[in-house]
DNA sequence: TGTACATCAGTGAACGCGCGTTCACTGATGTAC
DNA sequence: TGTACATCAGTGAACGCGCGTTCACTGATGTAC
């Protein structure tokens, strides 16, 4: 019954997890703690301890759902990009960065090793986002789903990671609004898709052969 | 007099920032604490304050010799590359994530802005790493030392700067290790060289007038 | 050269704090008969 | 339909801990005369 008070809490593990998303967002990963986010869903600091055991487990499930919802938004983002897979790449790496500059915290405890566990789920979500870049370039390279990718494409694969990952850590950092001035008549959107583009220009083949 | 037990220390300032050097090797800055880094420098928890006034003065100081040691290892890097301009960034590219590999508490540090003061040294010393890299791409683009750069060019700072970036920190993360069985046939130092050379093949032209 | 004194780096005890986790418990829910 | 009982989600008080910072102090150093 919706609005009354009762004595069970009737989905305490996902009002955790809001909870806790809603101290990532304020203050960060590092200093989130387990009374807080207890304390946010209105309910005793030995709560949460029934559903997740400790700490690092409810941190390492909103991990989970932070890579499947990072997935969605690199699919969704690849989607926008149209036919031609190198349009495709692009608006699938500024899906990645505006996702992390979304959900700053989320997307730093994501990659915060020390506070998650080792978990199954986690391991698979965390696979499932990077599978959609994996594909996303194997459709660039023309090379069949089955096939183990070539030298030239695995780096394809790091290089995009490598500098989507990269700009969205410094525009987290605050390390790019010093610089934002500087080229002249560029809005930020802008900047990061051309950018893109020209990391694809020097790793992915211009014309993929059928 | 060395080996004296003295009522003072003689040097406690360089004494706690190499206690806390050691402290992020060991176990990355979030978890750092000041009585942990008095404790290693054999001197009482109120010490530090008389150098440092408080944690983050402390870390700050540490961080600013990261800088002006990564400003440095860049240099290094790029005299390694010779000549060639674009040879040059390759070889800046490679010293960047070998000094984030070698110390990655020190370097996590220096992006935590959470964790550091806005301090003017700090700054100065984060200017001077950027200003290597800025350069190196000046060369690259056969820009006059005094004139703005193009929007290419910004492009091109930005791109590598991000590509190391995050090669850098997924390195740190351990996302890569996962990743190195999979280009079968080469050393990961000759990926990242590899990688380097198709970003700059699509950041920065091959041929710079003169 | 000797003495008085100011300076200030380092002491150590104490403060209050928020934390994660434990424990015996309580009370709502759902199932077996 | 009603009753007994097992289950288990949530309570709240308590634990011990390490932390950053404060405070009045102490004792070595260096300077003025």
């Amino acid at each position: 019954m919706p609005g009354m008070h009762s004595y069970h809490h009737g989905d305490l593990r996902q009002a955790l997890i809001a909870a806790t998303e809603t101290l990532l967002a304020e203050q960060g990963p590092e200093s989130f703690s387990l009374r807080e986010a207890a304390r946010r869903a209105g309910v005793s600091p030995a709560a949460p301890a029934h559903h997740f055991g400790d700490s690092s487990g409810l941190l390492t499930a909103v991990a989970t759902q932070g890579f499947e919802g990072l997935a969605q938004a690199l699919r969704e983002g690849e989607e926008r990009g149209g036919k031609d897979a190198r349009r495709r790449l692009r608006e699938q790496g500024i899906a990645y960065v505006q996702y992390a500059i979304r959900y700053p915290g989320r997307f730093r405890l994501m990659f915060s090793h020390a506070l998650l566990r080792k978990d199954p789920d986690l391991q698979r979500a965390g696979n499932e986002a990077f599978l959609v870049l994996e594909n996303g370039v194997r459709a660039a390279f023309a090379a069949p789903a089955s096939a183990a990718l070539s030298p030239e494409a695995w780096s394809a694969v790091l290089a995009l990671w490598s500098v989507v990952h990269g700009y969205a850590h410094l525009a987290i950092a605050g390390r790019l609004e010093p610089l934002q001035c500087k080229p002249r008549g560029k809005a930020p959107a802008d900047v990061l898709a051309f950018l893109l583009d020209r990391v694809i220009d020097g790793c992915v083949p211009r014309k993929a052969k059928r």
